[in-house]
DNA sequence: TATTAGCACTCCAATCAAATGAGTGCTAAC
DNA sequence: GTTAGCACTCATTTGATTGGAGTGCTAATA
């Protein structure tokens, strides 16, 4: 069976009435809703057809119909090649989300808060973004410092100006002098060095060329290397869980739990997070409905993601998770607009 | 009307009961779980009067009873009381919680994140953890270090090796020596000071002392300031928040997106450790009930706070939030020993 | 051949009445 | 002061009934 034209206006009429609603739809409602002309009873076999190709369901034998998982899934498809061509979109909305105006924020985390809230708020799903990961991004100055006799602080700055620091606990006292020549010889061998160039050849030259103190260096690399490592393993600040009760069809006490836990847990968003990275494409946008997420406490989701990226290789990701039946359009330009002004602020 | 011996049995009986199952008592439950030997009639003669008195409900005409606010309160009370008491508790559990023990942490937020987890998955309730005010702690290093032209990175180790940092940015640019100046200016003449008394005065006295960088010395004093400022607005680490699925009374929808929404707005969560450390006494534990709390999302809840303190001054307060029927014995035992361990720590 | 009207059928959801049973309050007897 | 006994209350459960939305199928129509 081939899916036509007028099957395909019905299955969209089927999916946009279930988004708005909630509710199964009827053959009767999609006769009048669409300019198809088509008495119910047409609409009726046509949908029977849909069934039986899997782009909807029938929740039981007299309701109506819901899109199913792969029905979402052309519908979306559909839905994002269109608004790859129509760019033009993008400048008539522009003004509209007043309230999705970033803040320039010194600290990192603070804006990312921040900008997961605002997405919280004026999407009324559940949001979350990820720290941008440090991979790519350059060394700009290491700094070592004595605190008391037997402890150091290691500071040290990446381009984009993300600051890491950690303690050093040395066994044997330095003098001020050594102090000196280690930050000399950390400065000019590793400034403008992308972190992953830090392997274990260049930690032995160095160890070498600190004579007496290899240890030492030793000792310092570790703790900038885990101080860079810190949070790569993905933070992820999220926000508006509590909207997933505006969702009859998630506020059901056994699923709503799971859902926050998986949001609290925050696991399962980090995987995802690395697989929108990894799998970035054309837009940067990406949507995963129901199953095709691996945790089956999403199966009732769908989640939005877009990979935002600050210069300097710095990337990251937000998204939003909410019903399977939610507003993609709104959603996906959202987004959008989100990461075009994350990609301005760098520029500040 | 006196709340005699027998009263008071009966009204113990019926909160422990009612602890445990969650439904109203009725007379008959009483008569035979107690060992007074009453017969039923008896025991309703007595509850009619303790209901008159305030201290159980009666949710409608023909039910059973279930424990007031005031009931509750009565009842902690003197649980709390007994418990400081027979301390001798304190060595006969001691082993038993395992999972509780906490791994050494070199950073801060990673050791808090993991208590508050620990402590959720123990309870089966909410759990919370406020970072520890570092008001009372002294400075114990400055640092200023040029990061490019007009960026400089101030580092501040505050005793605990709480380390704090902030991008400045110069107009002017400084040439190594007077950045040295500056240093040496600083710790001279904060080291060692309690960061509340890093007043104006002191402020203006540096500022004069910097002579031409007088400007700068006031940036950077801010920049000081607002790092370690930055998170004296109370952080707080959640977790366990989808436990309160586990109780039917918080589970129904409404409620539960409440509950959820102020566990992670943490406005309230702020507030309330606010008060827990100013309140502080004997024991440094306490606890909330229902409408003791302001905020009415938080109505069918109970709240039980500690105390704990890292040395130098540095205070924080954790807590656990469940349903008003929580197991309040094990809740406060379970938090002295957290007390107890996390004051450990700070010796290591 | 494609479309449509018509009709019997299915199944959910809402409504209602009756039955159930836990628990009370009261009174009279011990 | 305590208790047995009894009538009464009220939430909850159960089952039967109904209404309506929606389907599938068939026969008539264009």
């Amino acid at each position: 069976m081939e899916l036509d034209d007028r099957k395909m206006k019905i299955l969209t009429a089927v999916i946009k009435n279930y988004l708005e609603t909630g509710e199964p739809v009827g053959s009767r409602t999609i006769s009048k809703y669409t300019d198809l002309n088509l008495s119910s009873a047409t609409i009726r076999n046509e949908m029977a057809d849909l069934v039986e190709m899997g782009y909807i369901l029938q929740p039981h034998t007299s309701a109506g119909r819901i899109p199913s998982d792969k029905g979402y899934r052309l519908y979306v498809d559909r839905m994002m090649a269109e608004m790859t061509t129509q760019m033009d979109e993008k400048n008539k909305e522009v003004e509209e989300l007043k309230g999705l105006l970033i803040e320039k924020e010194e600290k990192m985390d603070a804006m990312l808060k921040q900008v997961a809230r605002s997405l919280a708020v004026n999407t009324n799903y559940a949001s979350m973004i990820s720290a941008p990961s440090v991979s790519g991004s350059k060394l700009k100055f290491i700094q070592l410092s004595r605190v008391d006799a037997n402890q150091l602080v290691a500071v040290v700055v990446l381009e984009g100006n993300i600051i890491k620091n950690n303690m050093i606990r040395v066994a044997e006292e330095l003098d001020d002098e050594t102090l000196l020549k280690l930050n000399i010889l950390l400065n000019t061998h590793l400034n403008g060095l992308p972190i992953e160039s830090i392997n274990l050849g260049l930690i032995a030259s160095l160890k070498q060329q600190a004579g007496i103190h290899s240890d030492i260096v030793g000792d310092v690399i570790d703790a900038v290397a885990e101080s860079i490592q810190e949070d790569e393993d993905l933070e992820i600040y999220t926000s508006g869980a509590n909207n997933i009760f505006k969702y009859p069809e998630l506020a059901d006490g056994q699923k709503a739990s799971e859902i926050i836990s998986t949001f609290e847990e925050k696991q399962m968003l980090t995987t995802l997070v690395q697989n929108t990275l990894a799998n970035e494409e054309r837009t940067g946008i990406q949507v995963y409905i129901g199953d095709e997420m691996q945790d089956s406490s999403m199966k009732d989701c769908s989640i939005v993601t877009a990979t935002y990226e600050l210069g300097d290789g710095m990337k990251g990701t937000l998204g939003i998770i909410g019903p399977k039946r939610m507003d993609y359009e709104k959603v996906v330009g959202t987004l959008k607009k989100l990461m075009r002004q994350l990609e301005e602020v760098r520029k500040t």
